[in-house]
DNA sequence: AGTACAGCCTGCCTGC
DNA sequence: TGCAGGCAGGCTGTAC
């Protein structure tokens, strides 16, 4: 499933790929993931030209210069299984390909098995700012996101700190994968209480954050046992061969040798060694 | 207000 | 073999 490391490495691609780019045609087969409508976004995007692209939380960002009119933005949520694929035209099609953008000798495809992604026109970046700023908490690799932060917003949930730092309004970005893989590196129990966490102990998962996210996207992601995830030239991630708990139930523990559990945590798949993470 | 959870959706896996 | 039912989970809306 995309999260940050996914996202940011298809808004790299994109950048080297499409940056210049106008766009021709905006097709989709699916307009309950296209808001406000198909015929809006088209009507919006057809004859602009893709400026920049940029990455908030999980949500990729096309920047789009109309003719003679401010910049747009069209924001694409990949949620569980969503792809976006930079093909050519005559290539052959992609199953469950939900919507087309086509460009000059070129076409990106949105395609989503399960159609809980979308894509949303912004009208300017106050619009966008106002929409994700509302929602959303710092990024991981920004200033902002400091032991201090992460000690305040902890200290008052009153749920486990697994959930929390999935909860995208405390911190942004992180999803199932990376939540498992950074808790294990710090050494911290998933179901363990938030507000509980000591102030070293938050440093810790910080900087276990920051590592595991910056790793992940050194190998372009993690393709999971289901393969959902694949970069804009349809190729598998890498991270999944380094996964430390995630989809290890059953195996041994890298550090100590104890056989990595599984349990839920709040209706999320939760891996976690019993022994090193307390 | 803050937390928990159903619902969205469809392919795949399990068990009868 | 075939089919029903459960499972996967990011995010939103609703309920407590």
């Amino acid at each position: 499933m995309p999260e940050l490391p996914e996202v940011e490495t298809i808004k790299n691609d994109l950048a080297r790929t499409v940056v210049g780019e106008t766009i021709t045609d905006f097709s989709s087969n699916s307009p309950q993931q296209i808001i406000p409508s198909p015929a809006v976004v088209k009507k919006s995007v057809v004859g602009a030209k893709i400026t920049g692209v940029e990455r908030r939380a999980k949500l990729l960002l096309l920047k789009i210069q109309p003719y003679s009119r401010s910049n747009l933005y069209l924001g694409i949520h990949l949620k569980m299984t969503g792809r976006m694929l930079l093909r050519k035209p005559n290539d052959r099609p992609d199953p469950y390909t939900r919507v087309i953008i086509t460009l000059k000798n070129k076409e990106l495809r949105f395609c989503d098995i399960r159609k809980f992604g979308y894509v949303k026109l912004f009208k300017d970046k106050q619009e966008l700012e106002k929409e994700l700023n509302a929602k959303l908490g710092p990024e991981p690799f920004s200033p902002q996101f400091t032991v201090n932060y992460l000690q305040k917003i902890l200290s008052h949930k009153n749920t486990n700190i697994k959930t929390a730092i999935m909860d995208q309004s405390l911190i942004s970005g992180i999803g199932n994968i990376y939540a498992n893989e950074a808790l294990y590196l710090a050494g911290i129990k998933p179901t363990k209480k938030a507000k509980i966490l000591g102030y070293k102990e938050i440093g810790i998962l910080r900087d276990s954050i920051r590592k595991v996210l910056k790793k992940s996207i050194k190998y372009r992601g993690s393709s999971a046992k289901d393969e959902s995830y694949r970069d804009l030239y349809g190729e598998l991630g890498h991270y999944q061969n380094h996964f430390l708990v995630y989809e290890q139930k059953g195996k041994r523990c890298q550090k100590c040798q104890s056989v990595i559990e599984y349990q839920k945590v709040n209706g999320r798949g939760t891996f976690f060694c019993p022994h090193c993470q307390k």
